[in-house]
Formats: C-alpha cells, sequence, structure tokens
DNA sequence: TTGAAAGCGCTAACAG
DNA sequence: CTGTTAGCGCTTTCAA
C-alpha cells in the first residue's frame, strides 16, 4: 500500500509540482514568468479586453489549434501521496486533516506540510461514500435570468454557507419542463437535501413521486403530490395590499395583467383582488378585465395591449410583476394614456429598477432574500433530523408607494432612492 | 455479500416499497391518499397559494413542529440491493445497467425491473471515484440576479446537456471575492472542468494560481496567472459602434457612465469610445466626461447626477450596461432633460428590457446565449483532450436602433417589438 | 453468460 | 500516538 502510493506518486503530476529542488516548497516561479511574457495574457489592468487584436470568429469558429498547455491536468494528491510524503500511514494523514484527535505535535506539522505542498484537495466524493453524506445541498433553480429568482437563491447560497454547507445549483432553463431530471443529476450526486425554487415543479406531474422519501426538500412552490414545506410570501396579502391602494386612490375599474394562470401565485393574486373589492363593498366586473401575461416585459406590454383594446375604460392596472409592469407603462404611453393621470399603474417584487422607471412604479415588496435565508434555514434543519412543519411559512409583504399610481415623488422632486441601498432604503 | 445485501435490504427504505403485498410493484395509493386528504396541500389548481389561513411568521418563525413526514427518508437502493432482488451478482447488474455487453435476456429483464422496482438511483460519487471523473462540469457563475450573466449560463448548461454532460453551479454572491472558495467547491466533487463566469476572477489575486493545472478551463474573464481560454463579445467594438453612432448623430460631447473602473469590459470600451473619436478626427476631451457606476439601475443613477452637475453641456450618454442607462434615463427626466431632445443615450447588451423603456433604448446587443454555447463547446473539447486556443474568442456585437438616440419609432408608432420572440426579433 | 477479486480515496474503530 | 483492518458503491479485469 505504502508502495503503491510511492509508485503512483512518481507517476503523478499534480497541481503544484513536487520533489522541487529545495526543501522550501515550489515557488513556480519559472512557469509563472513564462505566462506572464506570453502575449496571450496581455498587458494586465492596462487596455484592451482581451488584448492584442481580437480574433473575431462566428459561432462555431476558434482561433489556432495550439498550445495543449504546458500545464497538463494532472491527477489530484491523494491522502496517500500526502502519508507517503510525510512517513506516516494515509489513515493519519486522515485524522490531522480533520483535525481528529491526538497526534504528536511534529508528526502534525509534517503533514501539513505535505499536505501543502502537493496541494492535496480532499475527495469528497470518496468522503461522501463513507460517511453516506455530502455536506451538499442542492438547489433547483429556474431560469436564473428571472432577476428575482436569482435574488432567492443566492440568499439561500449564503445561508448554508454560513452554516458550513456547501451548495450546487442545478438551473433549469425555461424551455425545459422537466424538472425531475435536475432533481436526478443532484439526487445521483447524492446532496444532502434539496431546496426546490422552479416554478415548474408546480406543474410537473411526477416530480411529487420521485421526491418522496428521497430527500428532505423544501419548496418554494407547491409541489403535486409531495408533502414538502413550503416557503414563500403572502401572495393574497400582495394582491389585496396593490388592489386595496388602488381602491382608496378612488379606482373601481382596475385591470389585471396576470400571470401564468396556471400558477398559483397567479391565483393568490386574484383572490387578493377580489378580497380588496369585498372588504371595499364594491361590485366587481371581475374576468373580463384580466389578461394573462408571461412575467416577461414583452408579454407584459402584449397584454396591456390586448386589455386595452378590449377595456379601454380601465383606470388603473394591477401588473403581477414590475418586468411586465414596465410593458404596461411603456404600452399605455404609445396609447397616450398618462400614468398615473388617465391610468394607474401597480406591480409587485419591488425590483431594482421599479424605483427608476418613469414614472416610478408603485408596487409590492416581496422579501426575496429573507425567503432564501428562511427556506435554507428550513432546509438545514430538516436535514439534521429536525421536523418538517406541516403549514406553509409565508413571509409578509409590503407596499412600496410611488408615483406610477399618483402616490410620491413629484418630477425632480425627491430622488428616488437614497444613495448606496437603494433598494432596500425604500421597501423599509 | 449476497446475505449483507439482503440483511441492509432488510432494514432500508428506499424510495419506493419494496416487498409489496402484490408481485405488481407499488403503487403508493395508501399513501397518496393520506396525502391528499391533508390540509396542507390544500384544492391543488384552484385557489390560495398555498392554501389555508396562512401563518404569517417573522423571519425565523416556524409554524407547528409537526409531521416529520411519515414517509421517512430512507437510504438509496445499491446495486447489491438490485441485486439480490434479481437474484444475481451486483457485477451483472452494473453491466446491464450501463447497457453492457453480453447477458441473458431473461436476465436482463429481472434486473431492469428490479432495478425499476427499488427506485435505483446511481451513485455517482462511487462511479466517480474508480471512473476517475464525473461527466460532470462546473459553472462558477456571479450573483445570478445579474440578468446578463443568468442568460449565459442557462445557454452554457443547455450545451452541456446537449452533449451529454451534467452541470452544477456555484454561485458567488457580489459581497465575495473569493472566487477560489469556489472552484474549491467544485474541484473537491471532481468536477471535469470549469467554466468561470465570475467577473471576480479578474481580481482574485491567487486564483490563477490555485487553478493552474488543475482542470481544464475555460473563462469570460481574464484570470491573472493563468492561460486559460476567454470566451466573450467584442468590447471595443461595443464602445466603437455605440459612439460612432452618436458621433454620426452630431454628438461631440459624448459623457460616458462607465462599469466598475477595475474591469477590462470598462477599459475596452472606453477604448472603443476613443476609437470611435479618433478615427472621426474629432478631438476629445476625454476623462472629464466619465463618471464611473457599479452596473446597477441605481449606480447609473447617480452616476449621471453626478455628471450632470460637472458637466451639464452633455449632448449625449454612453453608458455601459443598459440597467444603468435605465437610471440615466431617470437622471435626466429628473433634471428635465428631455431624451433624446436634449441629450442621447445609448446601452450596452441589449437586456429584455431595453425595448421598452420610454424612450426605447438603443443599445449595442451582446450575444450572450451564443458565449455561452461557445464558451461550454469549446470547455467540453478540452476535457475531451482536445487543444485549448492560446488565442480569445470573441464574438461580434452589433447596434441595436432605437428612440433613446433621436432614431425610430416615435412615440405611438410602432410597437417596440414583434410579438413572441421580441428580443430576438429587434436584435437582428 | 455470469461471478469473484481487486481497488478507486476515504473514514471509523480498534489494536499496538 | 500511530498503524491496521474493514468497508462505503462502483467498474473492470479475468476466471469459471
Amino acid at each position: 500500500m505504502g508502495r503503491a502510493g510511492i509508485a503512483r506518486q512518481a507517476a503523478w503530476r499534480g497541481p503544484r509540482a513536487r520533489e522541487s529542488g529545495s526543501g522550501t516548497g515550489w515557488t513556480g516561479v519559472g512557469e509563472e514568468s513564462a505566462i506572464a511574457r506570453d502575449p496571450s495574457l496581455g498587458a494586465l489592468g492596462s487596455e484592451p479586453d482581451p488584448p492584442g487584436e481580437p480574433s473575431v470568429v462566428g459561432a462555431r469558429g476558434l482561433s489556432r489549434p495550439d498550445d495543449t498547455g504546458g500545464v497538463g491536468h494532472g491527477e489530484y494528491a491523494s491522502l496517500k501521496d500526502v502519508a507517503s510524503r510525510a512517513g506516516v500511514s494515509f489513515q493519519t494523514v486522515s485524522k490531522v486533516l480533520n483535525g481528529g484527535g491526538s497526534v504528536a505535535p511534529a508528526t502534525l506539522e509534517r503533514i501539513r506540510r505535505a499536505a501543502e505542498e502537493v496541494g492535496y484537495i480532499p475527495n469528497v466524493l470518496a468522503r461522501g461514500l463513507v460517511m453516506r453524506g455530502t455536506k451538499t445541498l442542492g438547489i433547483v433553480a429556474a431560469d436564473p435570468s428571472d432577476h428575482v429568482l436569482g435574488r432567492f437563491v443566492v440568499a439561500a447560497e449564503i445561508e448554508a454557507r454560513r452554516q458550513g454547507w456547501a451548495t450546487v445549483v442545478a438551473n433549469v432553463d425555461a424551455f425545459t419542463s422537466d424538472v425531475g431530471r435536475h432533481v436526478e443529476v443532484l439526487s445521483e450526486r447524492r446532496v444532502d437535501g434539496i431546496l426546490m425554487a422552479a416554478p415548474q415543479a408546480e406543474t410537473d406531474p411526477d416530480l411529487g413521486e420521485r421526491l418522496r422519501g428521497l430527500l428532505p426538500v423544501v419548496s418554494l412552490y407547491t409541489i403535486l403530490g409531495l408533502r414538502a414545506p413550503l416557503v414563500g410570501s403572502d401572495h393574497v396579502q400582495t394582491g389585496m395590499l396593490a388592489v386595496r391602494h388602488l381602491i382608496l386612490h378612488g379606482h373601481r375599474t382596475v385591470g389585471v395583467v396576470a400571470g401564468t394562470l396556471g400558477r398559483h401565485v397567479t391565483a393568490a393574486r386574484m383572490t387578493g383582488y377580489a378580497r380588496a373589492f369585498s372588504e371595499s363593498n364594491i361590485e366587481l366586473n371581475d374576468s373580463d378585465l384580466v389578461e394573462e401575461g408571461d412575467w416577461t416585459t414583452a408579454g407584459g406590454y402584449l397584454a396591456t395591449m390586448r386589455l386595452l383594446d378590449r377595456a379601454p375604460e380601465v383606470t388603473a392596472l394591477f401588473v403581477h410583476n414590475d418586468y411586465m409592469a414596465m410593458g404596461a407603462i411603456r404600452a399605455l404611453y404609445e396609447r397616450n394614456r398618462d400614468v398615473p393621470g388617465d391610468v394607474a399603474v401597480v406591480g409587485c417584487d419591488d425590483a431594482p429598477v421599479a424605483a427608476y422607471t418613469v414614472p416610478s412604479l408603485t408596487t409590492v415588496r416581496v422579501p426575496f432574500e429573507d425567503t432564501g435565508r428562511v427556506a435554507m434555514g428550513l432546509l438545514l434543519r430538516m436535514v439534521g433530523g429536525g421536523p418538517a412543519p406541516i403549514t406553509s411559512t409565508l413571509l409578509p409583504v409590503e407596499l412600496v408607494a410611488r408615483a406610477s399610481c399618483g402616490c410620491a415623488v413629484a418630477r425632480g422632486t425627491a430622488p428616488p432612492a437614497a444613495p448606496g441601498a437603494a433598494r432596500r432604503t425604500e421597501a423599509m
């Protein structure tokens, strides 16, 4: 075994050179300067990026098939490699590197150095095999170019890291509905739990069955046929706050640019809409005033156009997210309807741009960061063996009044946001 | 071994029940209906989401610590479990499940069924151990709430999947500069290559050293001290196209709301700016007209405000991305400067909202999707042993003229985009 | 056509 | 304090 280690070591070409001349460990000076002189690196920090006359090519083209690197991609050093270098057994190395029990200070130091010198990187695969767990959480996220989910995911990852866990993300692109495959990728890699942050979960027919009993799961979206704890924000309240605000401003004919109709958020926000009317004892001429959007600006624009064609009498619009609201504002502009003079607009989410549109956008702030933090915290507790809550965890939302509903901030009056943490400040 | 398998099997509580009464495999009806009756699941597809009176709680609160789930999280079935169920050795199962050579049709069928019944999910960790490779690529991505990178990452993942590779993403949040840690997380998991899509790579002092010789790497950003192939778009060209366009419109005093000054993109776009002037033989009163932004709308707003204070004589603004450009438009609005009448604005990237701002935003389209596809394609080739190109691969950009520079699309004239694939259509 | 042996890199328990 | 034995789940010879 010791010999095997040594034998392999001779062939091994790890991340750093070993057996380097002096005993001080490898500095890599030679290579370093060779690389620094390479024109392909160029004058760092000064000019064109990347430098030199660029080789502009078509989508598939590549330039000069040269240079596999000089520095080949070696194999990783193993515990045995470290061990033979330090003159101990690899089990002792394992103990040391995991901060284990009693080891002679001298040995410890020797091992530490050896590990450093060979650039030891633990093999989480092997460790996971024996530990039956990877200290890793998987996040299934929707297309991250959905701005809003991005904020959620990042917050969740930060929370995991804070608690000493690694995360890996599997992004579901907008064209795929097969969330199951992504779950599979993660569970094949034996993550210890999954945070589900892809709306596709609501419609995937057998996701629930695939997930059942497999792993601890916390989801942002209802998963069919799976009793997974849900964390989110109060969408009904969102609808209520938005529409109540419009009603208070005297609006009675409130059009809706809704999100995708299949989604629960959409239904909930519609419920809030209805509830706002009923609590005011105002009769509501509903479904005719609703147009479905697809959460994008383009979709919001088109839906608004359709709505204006059909119901030009609307004096206000409740739009299910801020990106669509921007499309709505654009559509109103093209139809020569002043916002908020002719039509008031309220969005949802409080996207970072909402404070800067013209006019600035009244919206309902959704606490994405908090949601991410809470959801991950809950998942971590479940992974640690804690109980799963049986009810949903809903975080509160709040109205942020700006100009698009006729509130506040006249032109040129006040900056839409304080310097720095603009979004935060305003939302408070 | 067989006995061990059986022994463990008795205790094992896998994703699906085994040894179920009938021979048809488990259907889970009992549990299913129990769950469906659970009020916490609510009336799917109809109303509030999540349903029932929500338990609105503070950030840390949780509701009813009840119900660990009924369905515990069992362990995964192993090859041995499948084997003992099919009455063969686990090696044979391995062969079958990997589409291996000659196996008796009957055995094959029996194994397939057994695997299905126990819900076998291969352990990629164990496989990776012996195969010395995971068929997985790592992507180090910046904060995915950066809309633009999200598009890149998703395209890259799609390309990987198309070629049969799995991907895992490690997101670097905006507050961390330690890209190295994320590389570590990925290489500990023995991904076979890394796609670096975090701008922090440009400033991390020892990322290059950590990466050298470790793995195949393709990067969107120059990595200090590492000869990694770069894929990106032609930022110099971007600056030139934008500014040349403004010059053609007669502008001579062109202010700049730049990106972060340390970044190469920023420098390159400034180079393009200068080049556009020099090719027109126009003298250029440069640095005084540049304000640094931070790529956010808020930052663009503030930078523009500062610039207008200092240089009210500008008649045009070259803004280094579309989000900042929105902030710029807002700032100009507050200062009562008409866009484009008093000040023309050109952005960069062609973000999905650019077509819908008021006025719609002239910008330079950056082919994020193509970049992602190409970068991943290159990485895949390198992982497969192919050579790394020594020069950068830069994809071409193109100007998209809209209203904010005085071009095109008067109010109410034409929809800013065709229905559906708006972004694409316009950019062509 | 199938199974037995070996070993990937690692941790855990125990013996020296 | 250190090394030995055992085994995690898997693929790969190679022998039966």
